[in-house]
Parts: structure tokens; sequence; C-alpha cells
RNA sequence: GGUCCGGUAGCUCAGCUGAAUAGAGCAACAGCCUUCUAAGCUGUGGGUCACAGGUUUGAAUCCUGUCCGGAUCACCA
């Protein structure tokens, strides 16, 4: 049980021994002590005052005596100041926790329990490359993928791709009309890049002949519903539907291209799944339950044969779920994927990591589950993230400001070579092992700058200013790491020696580290509670700055005596476990050096 | 118009289940490498927490209203 947790209890028992009152644990209020006070963390004793009647100094004193007589080995000693009462924790105490932990290479992480969760995320279109805002997508969903497993969650990883559709059309025809022939391998393109660039050559010429149309006389709707590029894409799609040999061959040798591109990417950023779907398959997917729906109630039919839910009653609108052609929507299929993922894998969770964009979506998709009672209804989450602007901005494909992923990728792993270069300190690695630095570093930077900001939050993107190298980053925390695997090379001598721990009271800058350490696993367990890794990135971070502070005011290898530096070396362990393990679950790697 | 989200230092962001003087990083300035990796450490300056009310012993945090920005409310996906 953590420490905090502990107070808590500690803190309810006390109240009913001293003053019979039913205090329950989770009510106590207890924060880290500030630094300009002395103790290690402090009970807010405000909310107490009323109900017990006592006067601030009065309760803090009897608490405080209670604690050092009954818990005197947990509690060494307390002081109030106002109404808050700080207590400081036992010497022993934090000895025994460093001793017990720091030899521990996954101390933080929670053995399994049994549960199954799902988590949907990237889900890539195949008409376009992937850009800055799947960066974010792919490394939230992974590593709240990885939070989960560390929490004792058996984590399915699946993707759905959007490989059908209207807009996939629009590259199949650009192709034909502009290629030539043409292939990824003939033109030396990445095939998701060499796909996305007919998507665009599809709206040049679809811009083109509109600007044509409207010159001619036509007004701009009719033009744009004239335009023969998008009359011949439409035509494409009823082709594609009713299984066209030609077309269905041309959409599979494209999509074959996109995906041998997408592949290269997520093997670069390092995502992968499970199970991965695609909405060729699955776009059919809900129409039964459409019907089940009806013959419940749930749904409903208009005179023109279109079936909608009414959810005014929930605060939303009407919802359509079948054209009145009796083809499906979006949402239908969605609600069909919803039920067969749970017949294939009965997760208790199912997490889908989406742009903000689909609030409400999610919100229909929920709740028309929920109407129709089905198994999968409760489990659906959406971990909603705010889209990534640029200064200027949102991106916009139109505009030509969308931030390819694959370009900035390689960019980062550039800026990484340059800074490892001017630094020199790694003339003796081999090129495998440069490569393998330089994309840990670059990767490294990109992933922290995106999991650092709560997801739920838009963030702002400057293509001007090169992300960073210092502070606040993901390099900041890798070279910590690096820093503390190179004095522990240096000292295995002494750790093997078999030297006791130093007993004397920890220093105020070992304290700081220790406490920070030992609430690893409670972070590691709110940040999947709350599906935010960035709880964790700010948590490694600080963890880091405290170790660079407690590195540059004491020595480890000199320290005063060889007991001393038997602490240090076990605090610079598990702080090098901790940093290690809190990067892995976002997806960052640390380096020996650097 | 309805619903939802956001507005904190010059910039990017923490803090938001109420608690001590609102914190980091970057940028600026001043120091620290004959000693464990200076991608580091220490210090200085920088704030009407959008605005106005309210609840409370106590509000950046909760409630109401206003202003600003965004998303969404398609027989699109």
């Amino acid at each position: 049980m953590s420490i905090v947790q502990q107070i808590k209890q500690f803190t309810s028992l006390a109240v009913k021994s001293l003053y019979n009152y039913d205090l329950p644990a989770e009510e106590v209020l207890i924060n880290a002590t500030k630094p300009e006070f002395e103790g290690d963390y402090t009970i807010v004793l405000f909310s107490l005052l009323k109900p017990l009647k006592k006067s601030p100094d009065t309760l803090g004193n009897e608490l405080g005596n209670y604690f050092t007589q009954q818990y005197a080995s947990f509690f060494s000693g307390f002081n109030i100041i106002k109404g808050f009462l700080n207590v400081t924790i036992a010497n022993e105490y934090w000895l025994q926790f460093i001793h017990s932990s720091y030899h521990h290479t996954d101390f933080g992480v929670q053995p399994g329990n049994g549960e199954k969760v799902m988590v949907e995320y990237s889900s890539p279109n195949t008409n376009k490359p992937l850009h800055l805002g799947h960066l974010r997508n792919n490394f939230l969903g992974w590593s709240i993928a990885e939070i989960l497993k560390a929490n004792g969650y058996d984590v399915v990883k699946t993707c759905i791709v959007n490989d059908r559709g209207i807009h996939i059309c629009k590259s199949m025809i650009a192709w034909q009309l502009f290629a030539n022939g043409a292939t990824p391998a003939s033109t030396h393109t990445k095939g998701d890049h060499f796909v996305g660039d007919y998507y665009v050559k599809f709206n040049d010429e679809y811009k083109k002949q509109i600007e044509e149309l409207i010159a001619g006389g036509i007004s701009k709707d009719e033009a744009e519903k004239e335009a023969p590029i998008m009359k011949a894409t439409q035509q494409m799609l009823i082709d594609w539907e009713a299984g066209k040999p030609d077309v269905i061959e041309l959409w599979k040798t494209m999509n074959g291209w996109v995906y041998e591109g997408f592949n290269e990417t997520y093997k670069q950023i390092g995502s992968d799944f499970a199970k991965t779907y695609y909405e060729s398959d699955t776009y059919l997917l809900g129409k039964d339950l459409v019907e089940s729906g009806l013959q419940k109630k749930v749904f409903f039919q208009k005179e023109d044969g279109s079936v909608w839910i009414d959810l005014t009653a929930d605060g939303l609108d009407e919802k359509l779920v079948r054209r009145k052609d009796g083809t499906s929507v979006y949402i239908t299929q969605d609600i069909g994927l919803a039920e067969l993922k749970q017949k294939e894998f009965n997760a208790q969770q199912s997490i889908y990591v989406v742009g903000d964009e689909q609030n409400y979506h999610f919100k229909v998709l929920k709740l028309i589950c929920e109407k129709l009672q089905l198994p999968s209804a409760e489990g659906i989450y959406h971990l909603s993230y705010g889209m990534v602007e640029l200064p200027t901005g949102k991106m916009k494909s139109r505009e030509g400001t969308v931030v390819d992923a694959d370009d900035l990728v390689e960019e980062m792993i550039h800026i990484a070579k340059q800074k490892t270069e001017e630094l020199g300190k790694v003339k003796d690695f081999s090129d495998d092992e440069l490569k393998e630095l330089y994309h840990t570093i670059g990767l490294g930077a990109l992933k922290f700058f995106l999991l650092r900001v709560d997801p739920k939050k838009k963030m702002i993107f400057n293509p001007e200013e090169s992300i960073d190298f210092h502070g606040f980053t993901g390099p900041f925390i890798q070279y910590t790491h690096a820093r503390i695997k190179s004095i522990l090379r240096k000292n295995t001598e002494s750790f093997a020696a078999g030297h006791k721990q130093d007993s004397t009271p920890l220093l105020p800058l070992e304290k700081q580290l220790s406490i920070q350490l030992e609430v690893f696993p409670s972070i590691i367990a709110e940040a999947a509670a709350e599906h935010n890794p960035s709880t964790l990135a700010i948590y490694v971070f600080n963890l880091a700055k405290i170790f660079n502070s407690f590195y540059n005011e004491h020595s480890i290898s000199n320290a005063e005596t060889e007991n001393k530096k038997i602490l240090r070396l076990q605090l610079a362990q598990l702080t090098a476990n901790v940093l290690k393990t809190g990067m892995h679950l976002l997806g960052i790697k640390v380096p020996e050096r650097m």
C-alpha cells in the first residue's frame, strides 16, 4: 500500500479511536509538504474542525501524538502550521522502501487482474499518408494500451482501416487518368505518398472542371455535381459495390501500395495491432440490428422508409440509422463493429482513440447501443483528443499546410544526429549503434512532445521552431537515464561488495527523490484511470529533475561513507528503473549512453 | 440557434474531485565543468488565473451570467 494510502488509513483509525467519529479513509486530504516546511506529507485538517469541534492546534496535536505513539515505526515526527498537520515518515521506513524496491526492474507494474480491454487507435484512410494529427493518435493509443497493461489489464490493440468509399475512389480515378501506369516502384515513391499524390491530383482536376463549367454558364452547385471526374468517381463507387472485377483489382492494388507505406511508418513509430479491421469487411454490419431495433421499437420508420432513433429525450437530436434507399450509414456499421468486437474478444472495456470532432458521434453510438441493450454498450469509452494545430490555425491539405508524419520523423532523427555529433560523446559507437541512438532520441523528443499535453486539449505545433531537446522534453529524461547508467557501470564492484545501506537520516534531496519514487505505482494507476499519458510524462520529468539536482549536490561515487554510497547507488538504480518503465509506457526508449 | 470543450507568465503547457505565497519548460539576464555525462545545475526578472457576480473559514478550481476561440448538431465518413 502506498504511503499516502497508509496515512489516510491511520488518520481514519485515529479519528475513530480518539473521537469515535467515522471518517472514510478516502476523504482524508493528503498533500506533499511544501519544501519550505518541515515534514514529508501534510494532512489538511480544515474539513474535520467542525464535525470534531476542535481547534486546528488541538486536533493537530492530538492526532500527531497519537500517530507518533501508536505508529512509531511509521511516523517519526509532526508539526502544525495553521490547519495543516505536517508529518514526517520514519527514516527506517524510507530505507526499507528503497532497499526492497531498487532491484525490481518492473517496480510499479501490477500483476494481471483478469480483465480485458480493447484499444482501437490509428484508424487511417487509405487515400493519404499519415500526418501530425495521426501521430498524436498513434502515440496516445499505444501509450494508453501499455499503461493499461501495466495496471494488469489484458489489452488487445486494434485498428479499423477506412479502405473504401467515395474518397478512395477519387485517388483511383485520378490514377487511371493521369498515371500512365506509374507505380510506387517505378517512381521510387513510398506507396501511401504515391496514392496520396493522386488524391491531390483528383482535387486539382475537379476544381479545374468546376471552373470550366462555371465559365460555361452553369451554377456552382450544378458544376460540382456535373464535373465529369466526379461523375466517374461516383460510378466507380457503384461498380466497386457491385464487385466489378477491374475496379476491385485496381482498388486492391492501390490499397496494397498504401499498406506497404503504412507498415513502414508504423514500424518507424512503433505502432502495432493485434487485429486490424477493414471497413470493406465491416461496412454492411449492423443492418440486422436495425431490423431488431425496429421490432424493439427503439427505432422508428418515417413515411419515406428511412429509419431513425429519437434521442431528444437525452438532449440530442433524431439520428438516422438507415437511409430511405435501404443503405446503412456510418453509425450503423459502428454499432455492428462494436458487436463484432464483443463477439470476437468479449472485453469488459472498449476504448476508441478518436479525435474530439467525433464527440457527438460516440455519445450517440453509446446511447444507441444502450437502448438496443447490446452487451457491448457499457464498455464503450471514447478517448477523445484535441486537434494538433499550427500557429496559423488548422492544418489544411488543400493549402499544403499539413505536417507529414514521415517528414517530421525524419527531421527529428536528423536533428538528433546533429546534436549528438555536436556533443561528441559517443564517438566510439558503431554505425548501427548510432543509427539506433538517433532514432531513439529523435522519436523520444517527438513522442514526448505530443504526449506531455493533456489529450483532451488541442495543442499547437510550430513547424518554424523545431521541437526542443532541453528542459521538459524526452531527451532530457533519456539523458538523465544514460547519466545514471554511466554511474552504475562505474560502480558495479561497490554494489557487489555487499556493504550495508547507510542508516543515517536521509538528506533533503535523498528524501525528495525517495518520495517521488514511491508514488510511481499510484501515478501508473492514475494515468490509467484518467486515460491520460501526460500524467506519466509530467511525473517522469519531475523525477529526472529531482535526480539531477541530487546528482549535482551529492556525489554518488565519492559519497561520504561506503554505506552512503550503497544507499545512493540503490536510489540511482531505482530512479533508472522507474525512468525506463515510465518512458516505456509512453512508447519511448531510453539509451544506456548518449 | 442547441449541445459540448477551451481561455493561467512574451510563447508552449501543469495545477481544475476546493486549501499554505498560482508552478514548469522555452525565451531573457547572472553564475557553475582539474571531481560520477553541462542534452545538466543554481539564481533573477516575468501573473488582474478572460470578465462580473455568487457559494465557502478558504475559489485558478464549484455555481450563474457575459465576452472571446473551437468542435459538433448531414439520407458525409
